[in-house]
This record gives structure tokens, sequence and C-alpha cells, in this order.
DNA sequence: CATTTGAACAAATAAGTAAAAAGTTCAAAT
DNA sequence: ATTTGAACTTTTTACTTATTTGTTCAAATG
């Protein structure tokens, strides 16, 4: 990627954090950069596609932390737990660093959910491989593991809505573990 | 509560379903009972506490169906499987019910919380000792078991806040004992 | 005495309008 | 291949004025 694309979005997201979608203009974002605003209209078709690239950056890497923490376990079990416990863990985060949203929710969240479609993807057919492999879903036809893996990525994506729409931090460090226990072995 | 004071509630509701808070006036309320708005102020303090009393309302009444829900089950298993069935049910419906509070999220969620903090107390300890009577508790201090049953009505009360956020219904009919199966035996 | 009203007032909203700013397009320049 | 500046359209801002809304309260109702 050009360096030009790169710093057009690096400096578009530090501005979005700071000051919001929409009090950031396309001019703040070009005089970052040392260049006129319809400058950026060479590397992107607008200011959406500004926004929704960063996002889809921004689930790109997040997966990729994911994922790789993921790897480090060696049970199913162990992999699970610490998907849920990594996942809740950046998404606080995310939420934080994106607080801006709030303001801007029924604007931007649309834009956000298209172009996490790919990474939402990832996750959960990586959570069903993993349940697919768990001896208890030994034989279980796949529609019927997906659903169950789909079930508690939604249910974590929920706490994610939580987030960024109230500004209670929902989870804390220490508690992770017992959430991440109730939630995979369930609470009886 | 007098048949004034009754009327003035339910139809305020009504109105506030149709046309939202916002562009509810207390004028039309008024109209719609055949009073002047002054006459409002005998029995309210504002229009904000007439918006909460149906709040309070709304959810004693939620909460009594879902208690009574819970009677008929013998089994602390059977409750707490009728209770997140029931409970996402009752949900959908609120959540269906009260459309108009998308546009209006952030200004009236405050108030909504505000009001509902005595029947989520009642819910909260329904649930604690609901489990303190469970086997696997047995001897477990009930800070503990009073944390799981919070994290149980939080991670429901996540989906609620979905369902007013987004548009999607986000778990229909013949899902929901799969949904309370993975919530409350686990996924593993 | 409990309830309702109408007048009065402040604060919020709507409507209108002009000026400025923002998003977008594109031919020309680098 | 990039960048620019001018031009164009769409939005926002700023400001004014008029209306509506929420609220208060003394007086009227019955």
């Amino acid at each position: 990627m050009s360096t030009s694309k790169h710093s057009i979005l690096s400096k578009s997201r530090e501005l979005f954090e700071q000051h919001g979608y929409g009090k950031t203009t396309l001019t703040d974002i070009a005089k970052s950069i040392g260049k006129v605003k319809s400058a950026l209209y060479y590397y992107f078709s607008g200011k959406e596609e500004i926004f929704a690239q960063i996002v889809r950056d921004e689930a790109e890497q997040f997966w990729n932390s994911l994922a790789a923490e993921i790897e480090t376990a060696d049970t199913v079990e162990d992999k699970l737990h610490l998907y849920v416990e990594t996942r809740v863990e950046l998404m606080q985060k995310i939420a934080k660093r994106y607080h801006f949203l709030k303001k801007e929710f029924f604007e931007l969240m649309p834009i956000v959910e298209e172009n996490r479609k790919e990474t939402d993807r990832l996750e959960k057919d990586t959570i069903t491989v993993l349940l697919m492999d768990y001896p208890k879903y030994e034989g279980t036809d796949e529609s019927t593991v997906r659903f169950k893996a789909e079930m508690l990525v939604n249910t974590i994506k929920g706490l994610e809505v939580q987030m960024y729409v109230t500004d209670q931090v929902l989870i804390d460090q220490k508690s992770l573990p017992i959430f991440s226990d109730v939630l995979l072995n369930g609470i009886l």
C-alpha cells in the first residue's frame, strides 16, 4: 500500500478518535498529511470509504490478534477460554478507543457492521471448527454446531454493542475467567 | 389509583408508541383524555415523570409475568430454563413495542435504567436465591453466587440493548430452548 | 376539598434565509 | 502516477422571527 494511502488512514483514525467522524472534515484530513482535500479522492471514493477502510483494517487486526492468541493453547477448552477472555479484552479496548461512535452510533454502526462481515464470518467459522473437534460434538452435524458457535459469538457481540452504547465497563480483568467459565461451562 | 391518573398513563403510552416520546406533546396527551395540559400537573410533576411512571409500571408487570412463570416449574433447572426463555420472549415483545426508543435511545435510556433499578434488583435477587438452592453451589458463599447470577442477567440484558439499538430479532421461538441450554449448561 | 382551567412565562422548536463550509467532480498541472 | 485548484452540489451554520411546548399558579369549578 502506498505511503500516502497509509498516512491518510492513520491520520484519519487519529482525527476521528479525537473529534468524532462528523466533526472531522476532509480538509482537516488532507491538511494533516500536507495535501488538499481533492487529493484524497485519488485514493478513496470519499469520506465514508476512508472510514470503511479503517473499520476493515481494525477488524482484520482485531481478528489476527485474537486468532494468534487462540493458537497458543493446546486443547479445545483452553482455546475457547482464551477466545472468550481475549475477545472481551480486545472489545473493551476498541470500545474505549471508538468512544466517539456513541454519539454517531446509528449513523455509523451500519457501516461498521457492513465492513466487519468478513472477519465476522472468519470468527464464526473458527469457533465452529473448534467445536467440531470437541468430543461432545463428535458426529453432530455441522449446522447444529455452527448454530451454537454463532450463539456464543453473538452473545459476546451483544456485550460489545452494550459497551458502545452505555458507558459502563462491563467486565473487569479479574472477573474475566469467571465470565468465560460461565459462558462456556454454563452456570449450572 | 385515580381513573384520571390511570388514563393519562394509558393514553400517553399509546401516543409514545405511535409517535415517539419527543413528538408527543402534553397537549396531545391532555386532549386524548379530554382535559387541558395544565391538568396533567395535578397528577405528575411533568412529562418526564409520566414517562418514568410508564417505565416503572411496565417493568413491574414484566417482572410479575416472569416471576409467575418461574413459579410454575418445580426444579431449579426448570425454573432457570423457564426464566431464560420467558425473559427473552418478553424482552423481544417489549423491544418491538418500544421501537420508538431507538431514535431517542441516548436521551431516554438513562431514565429507563433509573426507573428499572427496583425490578432489576428483584430479578438478580431471585436468580441468586435460585442458585443458592442448587446442589452445585451448596456451601458457596452468597457473593460468589450473586456474581454469577448478575452475570447471567447482564448477559441477557446485553441482548436487550442490542434489540433496542439494532433491528434484528435475535432469537426466534424455536431456537429459544437451545439458547437457554447454551447459556445455562454451557457450550462445552 | 379534590380537580380542572386559563392566563402567563420561559425554554425549546420550527421556519425562513443568507452566508459559509463541506463533500464531490474533473480538467489541467506537476 | 499524483496532486492541484476551480467549479458545483449538498450540508451545515448563523441569525432572525414566529410558534409551540413545558411549566407554574391563582382563580374557578363542582
